[in-house]
DNA sequence: CAGACGACAGACAGATTGGTCTATTTAGAC
DNA sequence: GTCTAAATAGACCAATCTGTCTGTCGTCTG
């Protein structure tokens, strides 16, 4: 899909890291604008509001999240398996990095707790979609009840998620991986 | 400790409330005095700024939730080891009550994202305290690595509640238990 | 060259924000 | 009854918020 619209493409990736670093209410339209260098009046083209714009950016990393999702798990592991272990590495190896501030789909529905704003909902889509490739690779991987390895993984590397935000204890990935480990007898 | 506060412990406890439902951004100072029926210099007479307010209501739930869980625990369980089994039952019965909204210190993490902040802090603190219940809990269970154990029941709770405020499955924390299950052997 | 369109800067609107100040009233202690 | 301290309502402030509107400039197309 190519998007033919740079301005738009400049106006999601600003706004999708001010939102991430600072939190969505706390960021003001202006700033976005400021930072992408944009007009206001091109925004309000390419989106009804600043909802519009947040709702945008949520697909935005969605997407982004699946392809770093793929790319880092099949470039290091070959068996589904191997997938579902490799992902809780990866999670570590991003809890690490120097920009980490959390998932970005939990602090969507922290700050839009309203399950029917169209934030939630989008956020809520992402975490979908992960469940289902989660659930691909557990009934490749041919565990028991792919659904409920789907279920068990998500939670694990989003409780993981929280901790290394909330506290700083990285390790909590690791902690996850052997968990789920165990449940594998 | 005794408050001799009324309209303190009234603006603190529906704050709180609004906070929770609404988000602590999307919260203006006026909805909370109107709400709670306190002049504005009151507020300001009893709290330094907002922040103060917010931190004030993150140790509120604080202490709510440690009774919450001493009381739902020692009410259902005699072991330490039970104790943790039933911490994710009451925890269910958590996502299952109507106004479940996610965990409060996790959604304070996410509208507060630098560790610096005073309600970063506040929340993390919160969980630290949890996480030294849990392992007291470990420890007298005689699990190995009361720590390691601590930290492994804490990340699933939490993310347990991440999936059941995301996307309402609430069964989570049926899966998070039997995680826990799998690890004892 | 002419016309159309997209983006531009920036003024502007109206509402709301967190926070301060004042003047008045209330309630309890002596 | 008097004094003191706390709480009251509400005006007020400067800043900021999202969103609208105007008028101009460039660029691309025919």
């Amino acid at each position: 899909m190519v998007t033919k619209s740079p301005r738009r493409d400049r106006l999601v990736s600003t706004a999708s890291e001010l939102f991430y670093r600072h939190g969505f209410h706390a960021t003001g339209i202006d700033t976005v604008l400021a930072a992408s260098g944009v007009a206001k009046m091109t925004l309000y083209n390419h989106f009804k509001s600043k909802e519009g714009l947040i709702v945008a950016t949520i697909h935005n990393r969605s997407s982004r999240v699946m392809r770093w999702i793929e790319f880092g798990t099949t470039s290091r592991a070959q068996t589904a398996l191997g997938k579902l272990l490799v992902l809780f590495d990866i999670h570590e190896d991003w809890y690490n990095s120097p920009n980490f501030l959390g998932c970005y789909f939990q602090r969507v529905c922290a700050e839009f707790p309203d399950k029917n704003s169209q934030p939630h909902r989008a956020a809520a889509t992402h975490f979908s979609k992960l469940f289902d490739c989660l659930k691909d690779w557990a009934e490749e991987a041919d565990l028991g009840t792919p659904a409920a390895r789907a279920e068990e993984v998500l939670l694990l590397l989003e409780g993981a998620t929280v901790m290394a935000q909330a506290t700083g204890a990285t390790i909590a990935a690791r902690r996850a991986r052997r968990s789920f480990e165990a449940t594998l007898g």
